[in-house]
DNA sequence: GTTGGAGTTGAACGATCGTTCGAAAGCGAG
DNA sequence: CTCGCTTTCGAACGATCGTTCAACTCCAAC
């Protein structure tokens, strides 16, 4: 029974930091607010991490980067347009869901870094998006050009699925599945414009 | 050539604090910061307000009262529930975009204030939501139960119109006139089901 | 039993925070 | 000029901030 190792408690730290973020703000918790919240004292936050900066750079983008992973693995094989898109919102939804405290913090504290914490940050962002984009030229190339601004749509939809965060409760009486699909028609039925069948739709398959 | 006013004044505070605000963050953001930017001294901005909280409160619920008046006025004597809708979208909008820093304040330092100060402004933001829940359910009266949650619906489009903040320059290639157009096209393509025509979104005929 | 590194801590550092207050400056009315 | 009221300010208050550091405990290795 080794006891938990440094990547472990560092996980838990981060975890524990998060929740704080997501519910007071990054710059309205204090070091010592986080010391208390991940049950350590103030100078031992200081051993598994450098700054309060890095302690959220950490959370932005660990929590980015599975993000990023679970939508190139989404859209493996894919090849419907359609249904590229509905697996892109899928992937996001899910994971914010899944994961409410981080993806707030990574969504409403994108302005408190700086310097090459926000570059890094920054990068994933425009890689994030332009995955996006490229699947919206997808649809086009199949569906005739939309009578849309692509990027207008494409931030339209990140707006849809990052507000959520103010108002979604995973637990309420809307399940994730149901977000995702009502997200879906909403987008799909306003940017290629027809009706899209429920069968076109995909469900997590991949877990 | 009478001075300028005590009111005057104050709204000029509040204009400057709202860019400060917008630009650095609630929270980052120091009374000196703010005496700085609005020329008088640290101690002069205390005559014309009570704390910093109440900086905040005054530019949330300023706005959000010019907001809310703003879209009586666009849906008054409109009875078609589709051209309440764009009128909605439409005020929105128009608004966020010619007050971009009040705006980004009303949106995203949302969980700064407490107290007091949070409930009427939650209480403004819930008058608010139940409008647009009600021209929701205008049109699926007209046009028959949309396959979609009402409330997610409602709050995507928030999420659409809100997020804005994040990405939209109001003096880039995109004008206003085009985003709220492409929303409304977005929003109504997937609520009602239907394909909407050019001509049944409504142009700000009451600027 | 002794050594040495990993983990943890209490106490303190200087800086900055929001706010207060007494005094001074500006200024129309008498 | 002088009074009274509004407006402005420098200076300071206590509190809290992020960060540091020397000292301590713990435990496996020798």
């Amino acid at each position: 029974m080794a006891g938990p190792t440094r990547d472990q408690k560092l996980e838990t730290l981060l975890s524990a930091a998060a929740k704080v973020f997501a519910e007071r703000g990054y710059h309205e918790t204090s070091m010592r607010d986080l010391a208390r919240a991940s049950g350590v004292s103030l100078a031992g936050v200081y051993y598994y991490v450098q700054s309060k900066d890095e302690l959220l750079y950490l959370i932005q983008t660990r929590n980015f980067e599975a993000v990023i992973a679970g939508m190139r693995r989404a859209l493996q094989g894919v090849t419907d347009p359609i249904e590229r898109i509905g697996r892109f919102i899928d992937n996001h939804l899910d994971y914010f869901a899944a994961h409410m405290a981080e993806m707030k913090v990574l969504s409403h504290e994108a302005g408190a870094l700086s310097g090459e914490y926000l570059q890094k940050v920054n990068d994933m962002k425009r890689e994030y998006t332009r995955a996006l984009m490229d699947v919206l030229a997808d649809v086009e190339r199949a569906h005739g050009p939309a009578h849309l601004n692509r990027r207008v749509a494409a931030y339209s939809l990140f707006g849809m699925m990052n507000w959520i965060y103010n108002w979604y409760d995973p637990l309420g009486d809307v399940g994730v599945e149901m977000l995702s699909q009502n997200v879906c028609h909403l987008f799909l039925g306003g940017y290629v414009g027809l009706p899209v069948s429920d069968a076109a739709l995909p469900r997590s398959s991949a877990g």
